[in-house]
DNA sequence: AAACTGACCAATAAACTTGTTTGGTCAGAT
DNA sequence: ATCTGACCAAACAAGTTTATTGGTCAGTTT
């Protein structure tokens, strides 16, 4: 069996773990069981638990930011296209489990060794909204004046929401509203007449 | 002294106590001691330690309740009104230190006890908001079909917001964006031309 | 040499024990 | 009617012991 073979079963397995039970709760041997191996051969592919952890995000994060890509790649009109990223984000996002880990612990724990991936992510959604909102200033369906100022207030919004949303629960109680939320986000940055 | 002077001088010691230290550092016996009392006298004006700390909530949020309700009370245009209300909004919760106590607690206790005193609250909100929105249709500023959908889509952005400006301590992060944020709120609700 | 094993260790966490604090009560005082 | 303070059960904090787990490594297998 090839080294990259064994790699992809470690993190698969592990992806499995850290998804149902957690960082914390996870145990580095029971995923080394999982695929009939000694715990030590984690070690030979892998530096320690944190960084195995952070392929495992690295990966889910890579799924989504895929998904997204097609989005932000394909020939729609701009206000179209925004709205299907910011429901497609939502969406994605919401399965993303270890993802939402490591939201929720920046609350009261410190998961730092995560901080390259998460920031990773950040840049790439910057990039996606940032080509969005310029083409739709082109195609004339925007009005916006800062582009860079339009982006990170959009992404302030998402990111906020993201805490209700996930960490209490609330996707239920808000489903009905996430469309409204994209069409509202969508409108702020639509031509609108003077007072 | 009069029975209700008593029970205001309690309020205030435990205002003082409860935003120092939060619910559960703060003693019943420290707020006793600090009006010269025997703490047998606190259970004679309130049921219980989560009574007192009710009230003291419930004066919190009133404070905040009657500067807002100046603003929505004025006689300004819809569109200016809206903009200082979500901005006072902002600064007085950011004041309210037990509420927040009551907000973060959320995350991983229950406060089953205040749910009142915040229903109480998003309910005030909830009628300000359809004050304004309503006034703003009629006067022709805001391009709303459906009011209440509305409402509850601004609601539900600055309760989202809350989160990581209060209890992560963005307040300072997000400062310069608090006010582009209600402008995007105001954009989204007006008048906008068709695509 | 590359891939892997499993006994081993230090460090962390869980479980248990003990001592202290605190919310709440109440019989009686003012 | 208002207030006191001793009292108690329950929750909490501190300290101790036991169990678990991340990580290492000398040695084995392929």
């Amino acid at each position: 069996m090839a080294k990259a073979d064994i790699r992809n079963l470690i993190v698969e397995a592990a992806t499995k773990y850290f998804s149902r039970f957690g960082f914390h709760k996870t145990t580095m041997d029971e995923i080394a069981r999982h695929i009939h191996k000694a715990k030590g051969v984690l070690y030979y592919y892998f530096k320690s638990k944190e960084e195995l952890f952070n392929e495992v995000l690295k990966q889910e994060l890579n799924h989504v930011k895929t998904e997204l890509s097609k989005i932000t790649g394909s020939n729609e009109d701009s206000l179209t296209m925004l709205k299907k990223y910011l429901l497609a984000r939502l969406k994605l996002l919401s399965a993303a489990v270890n993802y939402h880990e490591t939201l929720k612990a920046d609350f009261f724990e410190k998961y730092d060794f995560v901080k390259d991936v998460r920031d990773n992510f950040t840049k790439f959604e910057h990039a996606q909204l940032t080509h969005i909102l310029t083409k739709g200033k082109k195609e004339g369906y925007l009005g916006i004046r800062n582009i860079q100022s339009n982006v990170n207030i959009t992404m302030m919004i998402f990111n906020s929401v993201e805490l209700p949303l996930f960490l209490q629960n609330k996707f239920a109680e808000f489903e009905n509203t996430i469309e409204e939320l994209a069409t509202m986000v969508i409108n702020s940055l639509r031509i609108h007449k003077k007072s």
